[in-house]
DNA sequence: CATATTTAAGACTATTTATTCCTAATTAAG
DNA sequence: CTTAATTAGGAATAAATAGTCTTAAATATG
């Protein structure tokens, strides 16, 4: 079960990382990102650069510039962060997707989907990367090997 | 959340047809299940003949031929669909895709991650075929518009 | 046996997603 | 002003997924 693309996988472990370990100066270089977590930095470079269009991050060129959040990470929930990464319909997709859904009855399956999918927007909304990034800080969870 | 690639959509539909239309005869055509679903007849030909060889459908050559079930739909759970369709690793897939993950400590979605997937596993190894098909039968729910 | 029907197999094409690469714009610092 | 560091933008390439098409094999029927 594919749950995120790799743009919305290699985005949210991007993302952590600046939150897990915010820089001295205002703002934290893609290419530390990138180096530090294996990543290709020209993706992770199109990936925030998305998110900064949308208004998550902001972003700083010239020396010791580079991106960070728009806001406190107490404020972002991974709810808004998986919707900017994966788009706005990421939990209004169908498991088998029929044709005029939504609509008059419902397919078989879609009870526990639609349960399944209440819960983890429920978990998503509730989560925000403030709490991820102490989780991460505290090496309960991790971000790579 | 994309859960199912187009085999799996495509796949589950037409199966489900089947057995909710079962065929006077010992075979249902390919296609008669693609022109009632709307669906390519090549693609869902394709999607079958896996299936067929992964033991879950037998299927007949020649005038009067087609696919049949392999077991009673009464023994075949969505679980086992699902996996034929998607991979066996369908529920082992994870959120973000860390490299040699559920190793030491799990990353930060790890546990509800894991939860939506316990649940979602276990509505559909408890969900049959013959189940569904009663349900589109008795148009409690639909496969088409 | 000849023909029509149906699945099997796999090549081929198209579309989407993923990834890389090049050039421009911005800014700090000497 | 020059240079180096950095993001912005978008073109180009690669890989994966989706979908089509052609031919072959099997089988029923007359
Ligand atoms: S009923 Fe629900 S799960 Fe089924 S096709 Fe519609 S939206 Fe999708
Ligand atoms: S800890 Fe769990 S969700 Fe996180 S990368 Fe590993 S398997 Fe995936």
């Amino acid at each position: 079960m594919k749950a995120l693309s790799q743009v919305g996988k290699y985005g949210l472990r991007a993302l952590l990382y600046l939150v897990a370990y915010p820089p001295d100066s205002q703002y934290l270089s893609i290419r530390q990102i990138s180096d530090d977590l294996g990543l290709s930095f020209h993706f992770v470079t199109k990936i925030f650069r998305e998110l900064t269009e949308k208004g998550l991050l902001i972003s700083y060129r010239g020396p010791s510039g580079g991106i960070a959040l728009a806001k406190p990470a107490e404020e972002i929930m991974l709810l808004e962060v998986i919707k900017a990464l994966e788009g706005d319909d990421y939990f209004d997709k169908c498991l088998i997707g029929l044709p005029h859904c939504g609509s008059a009855k419902p397919c078989p399956v879609h009870e526990f989907w639609k349960e399944v999918k209440t819960k983890l927007q429920h978990n998503f909304s509730e989560t925000s990367l403030a709490l991820l990034g102490e989780k991460i800080r505290t090496q309960e969870v991790r971000l790579d090997d």
